[in-house]
DNA sequence: CTGAAAGCGCTTACAG
DNA sequence: CTGAAAGCGCTTACAG
């Protein structure tokens, strides 16, 4: 196969018999061309399928920027991720930037080379669920004009742009709930204990739980959920409810409570909502954040930094629902 | 806020007191370069911070790579696509790839206008999930050595690399296993008519029907496919076995299901497996895809087509299962 | 082992 | 309304 060469702006003059410069106006609709003149182009980049080469022009606008946004998740397959994508994408189209993705999966060690690749090409803004226990690396890149938006968890070491819930709040909120229906012995099922969001839902849970607590964490999927919460249930001095602190990591507390035929028994409270959560037997009472929302204001917060970027930092602390469906009502045994 | 300059490859060529050829060759690893001179260079490039920009390399060099994947699914928030993109990204980020990712949410007018936006920006190569029902517009593009990939659906028009499941197959398949446990009176909820998958879908099931066929399609929600779920089973001469073509219409047809205290008496197999299936009341029988893998498959084909154009065009068919779990066998009247 | 010159495909700043 | 010159930040091709 014989690849056809690739029209340039050169060509697209040559054929039209103008300047470069002209067709450049054409292209980008500048207007002070006369009717002719642009009829003559258009039909020229037509005939050679011209289509401008957008890094080459971003090179020299006086802007320098690349209308790119770096977003870094932990897995775009969680429904969780998916739908903070699907808000950072739709702000991002509508202003024109695109979206370079990465999953990082929660793992520590992965969020610096990610970042440097997207930094590396030249995003203008990075909405980041920050993994590492520092991110002062980023300071030096945040004063050259890179907005920098941490999503669902807070940085360390550096003052920037944020979206999160109130995970210590709404944990504890949960807790009570569950002590509410009669439970005093409430164990709490977490993920990754460096992050941020975990160490903030176990700060709620043991701020509100008493004197009863199980605490089990780094639970990085949804079999070592099932694991861990089999073992709770079948060794000694089980609790009565769970409170588990991530989608992922409810779904296996709920395949344990299955397998143990235990569902009716003992109480659960999940943090995220989930698909089919209301159909399950007992439908199941969940913390529900809205992920969608969560990326949408990171990338509002990404573009606001951009138009102004002596705009004060902004944390913005966005709503949770305790949605109450039945496992998380299920009668503890002081009721 | 005073915006800190970003140093160029000059910058640190001046303060390495070297010539801008030799940092080249030492952000580059080219080797060449003595130990010391090279120490002096890495030296200067950290005091400065420096990040040399990607694609102003790009521009000059020989390969006139973006080493950049365009994307384009359904919706990244869906489970489907999320998983596909996942695939892609994976593959992706072995090769030292980024992928942009763009939601179309299957609509046919956003089909052109994603893909000129990424063509703008010269992608390597584009992995589509076509809606029109036309791709000729691209024939011009992939002359000219850019990818191009179809995933899930087949492209019209245009002789190209395919990754797919064989649907009017699999849908044959779950009709003749419903008729196997008894039902002759199936209907089929699918979603919108034009699109390949449905059409196939369709297609297998009008083959396996017999004479009593019923069909409702272009269900582009869960709430329509709930309505119409609805409609067909309070209506009159309702059907005994639903095949529903897609995750949202499976879980929409459920839920109808529920409301009308049918769960146990009408029968229904449901194209995509989803999180949860097996632990509802009754469980879902499903066609499972594996759609991380076609996401996978579509990266590697793209990468495979840059490494050789000339290769021979490969359609791809990934394998589906049956997947038995309850909802597909409870027994039909002839049973 | 090292560096000066040219140029990738555009936009900018300027002149006519 | 139009276009020639310069240059964005790098790599290439070449010379020493």
């Amino acid at each position: 196969m014989t690849v056809r060469p690739r029209a340039t702006m050169r060509d697209v003059a040559a054929l039209a018999g103008v300047g470069l410069k002209t067709v450049s106006r054409v292209i980008n609709d500048e207007g002070t061309v006369s009717a002719a003149t642009a009829t003559r182009v258009r039909r020229a980049a037509a005939q050679l399928d011209y289509r401008p080469d957008f890094y080459a022009g971003a090179l020299k606008r006086s802007d320098r920027k690349t209308r790119t946004i770096g977003l870094v998740v932990g897995n775009v397959a969680n429904p969780f991720s998916g739908a903070v994508s699907r808000g950072v994408e739709d702000v991002a189209s509508e202003r024109g930037s695109a979206v370079l993705i990465s999953s990082v999966d929660d793992e520590v060690d992965r969020e610096y080379p990610v970042v440097d690749h997207l930094l590396h090409r030249r995003v203008d803004a990075l909405i980041l669920t920050p993994t590492r226990d520092d991110q002062s690396y980023l300071v030096r890149e945040q004063e050259r004009g890179t907005a920098l938006v941490f999503a669902d968890r807070r940085p360390v070491g550096i003052h920037a742009d944020v979206v999160v819930v109130d995970n210590a709040d709404a944990s504890a909120a949960a807790v009570r709930h569950l002590q509410a229906h009669g439970h005093r012995e409430i164990a709490y099922l977490g993920d990754q204990a460096l992050l941020w969001t975990a160490q903030e839902r176990l700060r709620g849970y043991l701020s509100a739980a008493g004197d009863w607590t199980r605490v089990v964490q780094d639970l990085r999927s949804e079999s070592s959920a099932y694991d861990a919460a089999l073992g709770l249930l079948e060794g000694p001095n089980p609790p009565s409810a769970l409170f588990t602190s991530q989608n992922l990591v409810t779904i296996g507390a709920i395949r344990a409570l299955r397998a143990l035929g235990l569902t009716d028994r003992v109480a659960l409270v999940g943090f995220d909502d989930f698909e089919l959560a209301d159909l399950l037997d007992p439908p199941v009472t969940v913390v529900r954040q809205e992920p969608y929302e969560i990326g949408r204001a990171a990338a509002e917060l990404a573009f606001d930094r951009l138009a102004d970027p002596d705009r004060p930092v902004e944390i913005r602390v966005l709503p949770t629902t305790l949605v109450v469906r039945g496992s998380g009502e299920l009668p503890g045994p002081l009721r």
